[in-house]
DNA sequence: GGATGTGAATGTCTTCACAGCT
DNA sequence: AGCTGTGAAGACATTCACATCC
């Protein structure tokens, strides 16, 4: 397969999100341009994307919603569900736990760690939060796919390095820190201080 | 200026990041070199980054710390200290509101807002979260510079149109919906959903 | 007729490579 | 000698425009 751009698959998702609305909307037909409008892009741009992929609609037509839905949903690998852990429980792992859309897309946390003796043991849904100790183990026990970091900056390389070693392929990172993993490894970082930043950039170059 | 692309601004927090590390660690001088290798990125990069801005180094010596993080801070705005409403105090509002690196780079929460009659009124550190009725006179009348929308996605257009027509010109948004705003307003999201489904994207595609 | 799929053209970002200071 | 600053080259991504098919 080629080799697709992050920003291809960027839309991708995006494109998907607009789909499940307009398939709830009981629309069965949609335009790449339609599709555009909404992913706040060009009508050419969508069909790039999806051209790397196949050929999904017709021409003089359109796409076929529950279709292409489903095209997408293969693509982006969301037709089965993985396993996530949460490695850090204070104020935003709780707040990714019991985050709807991740459990509606596939996404099941199934553990979650943390070295504070004040949060292991706690009851957070039907899950209890471990020790940091048991995690290593516990991924590969498990089959845990992915990883999300949810700890402070100074302790997240330490982490990685562990989680990675525990054969993880794909960590999403909400420490604000630039992690080293090889490059086997897909990671993503969600990094709030940085688009802060890059707002008040633009408030004031205008 | 010139168009400064926000793949440059993005580094720019990363480098003033390693710049407050290495003013920390009582380094004074840096190459280009070495803030690359933090970044993730190549020498070449960080001085075409800078070079937008200035020269800002010394031929065969490299950059002086403390300066260099001064004029990042300048040119990112963060020698100021800005403004920031946080609408929705849920569970992901609560987590943001608590993020101890936001106040630590001048990003004051001076306002909370929420629909939700059992969060109104409650104490979040020195502020009361306030009825979203109030919410439109209020980001006037304090001035307030950024908005974080922390609501649910089928809220977060409405509010985002208000605060736009409030006069608010930066907004970051949570909510996994991709939002319609002016140009002339900044506008980023962090969208968790779409960065967890790149991982997906990446797990079955090596 | 109308919208897709896709090479070609354009635009943007990154990397190279070296002249120019210190 | 060493490292920056920067045009030029190269890689990559987006947009154009049109032949193709329903």
């Amino acid at each position: 397969m080629k080799k697709i751009s992050e920003s291809t698959v960027r839309r991708l998702s995006l494109y998907l999100r607009f789909l499940q609305e307009a398939s709830d909307g009981g629309l069965d037909t949609i335009s790449s341009d339609e599709l555009a409008q909404r992913g706040g892009t060009t009508s050419a741009q969508v069909r790039k994307d999806l051209s790397f992929f196949g050929s999904f609609g017709k021409r003089g037509l359109g796409y076929s919603v529950p279709e292409l839905l489903r095209q997408i949903q293969e693509i982006l690998g969301l037709s089965r569900s993985w396993k996530v852990a949460l490695v850090g429980a204070g104020k935003i792992g709780s707040a990714l736990f019991s985050y709807r859309d991740f459990q509606l897309r596939g996404f099941h946390i199934r553990a979650v760690f943390d070295t504070d003796p004040t949060k292991v043991g706690a009851a957070w849904g039907d899950l209890t939060v471990r020790d940091d100790g048991e995690m290593d183990a516990a991924l590969r026990e498990q089959g845990i796919d992915m990883v999300i970091v949810a700890v402070p900056a100074e302790a997240a390389q330490g982490v990685v390095d562990r989680v990675v070693k525990a054969g993880v392929r794909a960590i999403l990172n909400f420490a604000p820190i630039r992690l080293r993993v090889p490059s086997s490894v897909a990671l993503r970082n969600v990094d709030m201080t940085v688009e802060l930043e890059g707002l008040s950039f633009a408030l004031i170059n205008r």
